[in-house]
This record gives structure tokens, C-alpha cells and sequence, in this order.
RNA sequence: GCCGAAUUAGUUCAAUGGUAGAACAAAGCCCUCGUAACGCUUAGAUGUAAGUUCGAUUCUUAUAUUCGGCACCA
């Protein structure tokens, strides 16, 4: 999908519309005051002030209308430089306005405003040359957006468009948009039976359907495996501990809001976890550990509770009960590098298996003055944010920097990946922490002797399984390859009278898949069109022909062609795919 | 949590201030079949709780959930 923001041409163009929107709902509501109407991926938005006025649905097709009536009145767009004491007294009724240009270095940058007929507007640039030029333009969505992002400010409206050269490229672009919501995980995962979820369990906890069972079994058998060769013990925690334990991590400081509330149980204060490190750093601290013995690499399919915003819920993506695929590893200073490095290699790995392309990695760091959030030690934050930073030049690894996106205790590696609908998410990730292991006391004895505190490395490779399973679905559109498929193989007699005990011999053959007989009283083609419907990659139909020659026809998902083999063959053909996880 | 919208059968959709309609799925019958939906029959629904009304699925309010954004985040 086309990034606007990135295109020079389509940007400026979006740019231009999104003053036209301003223009519109300036006639309209002539009271209206504006923040800024930038152009984003996806096209353009503009945050308005309306008063208590709320905008709904009705209106948009009022405003695009007043919009077309300008563009087609096709005023020039003139841009005027000007000074920040005339930009002060120009836009002196308008406080939003006043707040960007106060903000403005007088030295060092032009101010500029653009007028298009009867509406000036505070802006850097550049435009097309006329308002007529935006002809093929739809406004989108449209919300409430708090002003300058922050939660604390009054809401704002924000309105939503996108704009293009051409009607074909708008309804081209529209169509891919509806296209994605069709391989939105929420949807594949409902029609394969995936997960489901109901009010009585509560919101943002998927119950796992046996499809997905299945599925989520396999990712943790091939994750366990890779954890198995590269020397990490798995253990098994419970998910719920005390709120002193909370308080030792320093997770009740810093985390509180995002857990559920405590219970009382007789004397004891308990919380549903919401992550598994201070468990783990338990783990390390039950025995003594030589510099000899690290790095030790603890893992752990854990289940966590997160309170997650209502309004942030969203499938298998982001909820309120989780798996991550966790580990943590204890190490001595001079092995941060190697073990980093490990990490990120078993994520590359992971990645080629899945056959994952799309995705970015981000090296999130913290907000130095968000005091709050961090944990107050600059030297600590400091040394952690270099040592990661360098780990990461060292892999040659291509990295953007996100400020304040660090875990309250540490920097981190994310890995960014961009879901069918909605903003980018967190898959992936490795952190750094210098902090929970003195808050915990851990030690190692160094090789002269004296105890030295261990470092930790947080990661989780999946992330959760829940969020990963999301994220699967929709690249494969639901066609997940053979060794993740639920069903894998699909056997139709073509008459159940006589091919029918050739089938259940065969399913016996083939006892070591996921195989399913479809033995109802349907004609051929309906099965078949189950079997596409159904996802499932192999559909074997098994006729007179294939009992009298004791061969198997099989078709692929997606395919119209029939292919006959012999049983060895067809059994060689299944074990090659399974093995090349294609 | 905030701004908006939605909630009808297992699923996808329709309609209405006065008996809620269809398709697919299900069950029964028919068909015994060679690669994407045979036909017939039956059963099945207005999220929850109040209110207005002679009468509410429809109007109002609350609540829950879902969806689009914002904020937050694996």
C-alpha cells in the first residue's frame, strides 16, 4: 500500500486538501478554530476545535460537498512569508495558532501562511498551485484526538481524508483499504475458529479454540526446541504473587495502573502478574552461581494479566490475558554483546522460518524527563542506552530510535510489525536491565572471588503467542502453511460405499498428521468447496481409480490441478513440506 | 479511560411503534455422486436492565460488548 506521506507529490496534494478541509468546515462552522492538519501514511487529518460541536456522520458528506465547492471555485493557493509580530497580530483571535507560532525560533525559521480565497491558514508548505487541483478526495474517519496528544487536554475532532490525482487511484486506494479488513486476523480467526471470546469470560481474554490450540501448540514446540538447543531451562511459575513482590521489582511504582487490583486472600495481598520477571530473578537467586556458570538462560510459556485500556482491547492483538514465549538471561557484563547478539540471531531465525519480511526494528529508549515512568538513574539509563546502542551498531542491525518507549527499567530492541488495521505494534523484544537484579539482591561470584551483580536481558521472541497468532493470520490471509495448519490433510472418498474403507485405511497411513476424513453424505464438489473454505493446505480424494491402482490423488489449497502418487510418494511429498515449513 | 458508531438465528445480512425475512450452517428426507455450493422439509434470533407507550426489536436512559479513532501498550 502506497505511503503518502513519503510520495513528494501525493503529500503535497494531501497536504493542500487537508486546508481545503479547514476551508469547508470553516463556512460551515464559522466558529471553529484549528491545531494542525498534517498528511500521514495513509493521507491527511486536520484537528479542529468546534466548541461543543461533536462531529457525526451527517456531517461528513456536508463537508465534502462545501469542499468540492471550493475546489471547484479554484481559487489559487498564495503563499505570503511573513514575520513572527505580524504572524502574532495576523492570527491573534486564534490561541492554537498563537501556541505554534510562540513556539517558533524568530532567528532561525520563515514563517509562512497560505491563502486560498477567503481562508488563510498558519503553514510551512508547500502546495499545489490552485485548490482546483484536488478533485478525487474522500474524507475518511473521523474521532476525538486529544489536543497535542496528550490525555490531559481537552479533545479535539479530528477528521480523517485521504486524496489522490485521479478517481481510479482514490477507489483503487479505497478498495485495498476494505481488501485489508478482509485478512483482519479478528475475522480469519472467527471463521477458522481460531479463538472466540465471550462477555460472561470477560473482555480482552480469547478463549482458545482446539484450531488454535493446535496451532499455538506448534509455536511453542518449535520455539522450545530452538530455546532447548541454544542452552535455556524452562521452568513453570505461578501466575499470580504477592504485592511485596510487585513492590521489590519496583513494578507497583511504575506499573501499577496497568495491573489488575490486588486481592486480599486471609493475610496475604496477591496480584495477577503482569509480566514474569521478578519470578524469574527468584529462580536465579535460589542457588549461588560462579561467573562459570553464566549466562543462565531461564524461559517460560507464561500466562499474563495485564488491565489493558478498554478501548485498546482488540483481538488476539492486544489483551488482557497473554502468553509470552519469556525468558531471561542472566549475564556477567563482557557477555551482554554475545548474548544480545544471540537473541537477535534467533529472531532473524524465527522470522525466516516463518517466512515474516515486513517488519522494522526500533530501539526504544527512555524519556529522560518523564520521571514518572523511568526509573530515576541517569548514570544506570546512561550506561544501559550506550551499551545497547553499540550492540546494535556492532550487528550492523538497521534500527530507528523511538524516545520513550523503554520499559520502565531499561532500553529495549522492539521488533515493529503493521497489522491489517490499526498502528504498528510491538512483536519481538530485547531488553536491557541493570535494575532488577540489585533490586533483588542476585549475585555471582567473579572469578577472584568478590559477588558481583549479574546483568538481565529480557526477550521474548514471539512476544505473546496471542499477538504473534494475530499477526500470522493475517500474513497468510489464513493459508498457514502445512506444519502450523490445524487440518493439514483432507480425505474425500468419492463414494462412501466403496472408497470408504480405502480412506480409513489410509488416515491410519498418515497417523503421524492432522488428518480428517469427510465421510458426510455430500456430493464431491460441495466437499471440496469445504475443503478450500476450510483452509485445509492438502485434500486428498480417493476414488475407484486410486483404490484399484492403491494411489492418492491430492489437490492444494488454491490450486485446480490434481496430482495421483503412490502413498511413499505422497507421505515424502507431506514430510518435505512439513520440514521446509512451507 | 476519552470522542463517535454499532449490537437482530451458529454465521452473514434484511425489515418494522402492531405476527421479525433471507442466505449459508444445523437436523430430517431425497440423491450414491470424480474435483468450489442438487432439491425439499423442519427447527432456530431482536445483548442486558429500566423507562415512555394500549403495544417497544424500533423511541429514551443506564449498562455490557464490538467497531473506527485518540490516549496507553507485548
Amino acid at each position: 500500500m502506497i505511503n503518502i506521506k513519503e510520495d513528494e507529490h501525493l503529500n503535497r496534494l494531501n497536504h493542500s486538501c487537508a486546508h481545503l478541509l479547514a476551508q469547508a468546515v470553516k463556512h460551515l462552522y464559522p466558529d471553529a478554530k484549528f491545531w494542525v492538519g498534517p498528511v500521514i501514511e495513509d493521507g491527511f487529518y486536520y484537528d479542529i476545535d468546534l466548541g461543543d460541536k461533536v462531529i457525526t456522520e451527517e456531517d461528513i458528506p456536508l463537508i465534502e460537498k462545501e469542499m468540492k465547492k471550493i475546489a471547484k471555485d479554484g481559487k489559487r493557493i498564495i503563499r505570503k512569508e511573513i514575520s513572527k509580530s505580524e504572524a502574532l497580530e495576523m492570527f491573534k483571535d486564534d490561541p492554537y495558532k498563537l501556541d505554534l507560532i510562540d513556539r517558533m525560533d524568530e532567528e532561525n525559521t520563515v514563517i509562512s501562511c497560505y491563502t486560498q480565497g477567503d481562508f488563510t491558514d498558519l503553514c510551512r508548505g508547500p502546495h499545489v498551485e490552485s485548490v482546483k487541483e484536488l478533485k478525487h478526495f474522500k474524507l475518511t474517519k473521523f474521532s476525538g484526538a486529544y489536543w497535542k496528544g496528550d490525555a490531559n487536554n481537552k479533545m479535539l475532532q479530528r477528521i480523517y481524508g485521504v486524496c489522490f490525482d485521479t478517481e481510479e487511484d482514490l477507489n483503487n486506494y479505497l478498495q485495498e483499504l476494505e481488501d485489508a479488513k478482509a485478512r483482519d486476523h479478528r475475522k480469519i480467526g472467527k471463521d477458522l475458529e481460531i479463538f472466540m471470546s465471550h462477555d460472561l469470560v470477560g473482555k480482552g481474554m480469547p478463549l482458545w479454540l482446539p484450531n488454535g490450540a493446535i496451532l499455538r501448540k506448534e509455536l511453542e514446540n518449535y520455539i522450545y526446541k530452538k530455546e532447548q538447543k541454544l542452552g535455556y531451562k524452562h521452568v513453570y511459575t505461578p501466575c499470580v504473587g504477592t504485592v511485596d513482590l510487585y513492590k521489590t521489582s519496583g513494578h507497583w511504582d511504575h506499573y501499577k495502573e496497568n495491573m489488575f487490583p490486588k486481592m486480599q486472600v486471609d493475610d496475604e495481598e496477591f496480584v495477577l502478574r503482569p509480566m514474569n520477571c521478578p519470578h524469574h530473578m527468584l529462580v536465579y537467586g535460589n542457588t549461588i552461581h560462579s561467573y562459570r556458570d553464566l549466562p543462565i538462560r531461564i524461559g517460560e510459556f507464561a500466562t499474563d494479566f495485564r488491565y489493558e485500556a478498554s478501548g485498546a482491547v482488540k483481538g488476539l492483538e492486544r489483551v488482557r490475558c497473554m502468553c509470552q514465549n519469556d525468558a531471561h538471561l542472566f549475564v556477567r557484563p563482557d557477555q551482554i554483546g554475545e548474548e544480545f547478539k544471540k537473541v537477535v540471531e534467533l529472531i532473524l531465525d524465527m522470522y525466516k522460518d516463518f517466512n515474516i519480511k515486513n517488519y522494522s526494528f526500533r530501539l526504544s529508549l527512555r524519556d529522560k524527563n518523564d520521571k514518572e515512568k523511568y526509573f530515576d538513574d541517569d548514570e544506570m539509563w546512561d550506561e544501559a542506552e550506550n551499551k545497547l546502542r553499540s550492540v546494535l551498531n556492532d550487528l550492523g542491525l538497521k534500527y530507528y530510535e523511538g524516545v520513550g518507549e523503554a520499559a520502565f527499567y531499561g532500553p529495549k530492541l522492539d521488533v515493529q510489525i503493521k497489522p491489517a488495521v490499526g498502528p504498528e505494534v510491538t512483536l519481538s523484544t530485547c531488553q536491557l536491565d541493570f535494575l532488577l537484579p540489585r533490586r533483588f539482591d542476585l549475585s555471582y561470584i567473579d572469578s577472584d572471588g568478590s559477588k558481583k551483580i549479574p546483568v538481565v536481558i529480557h526477550r521474548a521472541i514471539y512476544g505473546t503467542f496471542d499477538r504473534f497468532t494475530a499477526f500470522l493470520l493475517e500474513e497468510t490471509k489464513g493459508n498457514l502453511p502445512l506444519w502450523l495448519s490445524p487440518v493439514q490433510i483432507n480425505i474425500i472418498p468419492v463414494n462412501n460405499e466403496y472408497h470408504l474403507e480405502y480412506c480409513q485405511n489410509l488416515m491410519s497411513e498418515l497417523e503421524n498428521y492432522r488428518v480428517e476424513l469427510d465421510a458426510s453424505e455430500e456430493k464431491l464438489s460441495y466437499k471440496m468447496r469445504e475443503s478450500s473454505v476450510r483452509k485445509i493446505p492438502v485434500t486428498v480424494i480417493i476414488g475407484q481409480k486410486e483404490v484399484d491402482n492403491n494411489t492418492i490423488s491430492y489437490r492444494l489449497l488454491g490450486s485446480s490441478d490434481t496430482i495421483t502418487v503412490t502413498k511413499a510418494e505422497f507421505i515424502k511429498y507431506i514430510e518435505d513440506r512439513i520440514e521446509s515449513k512451507n
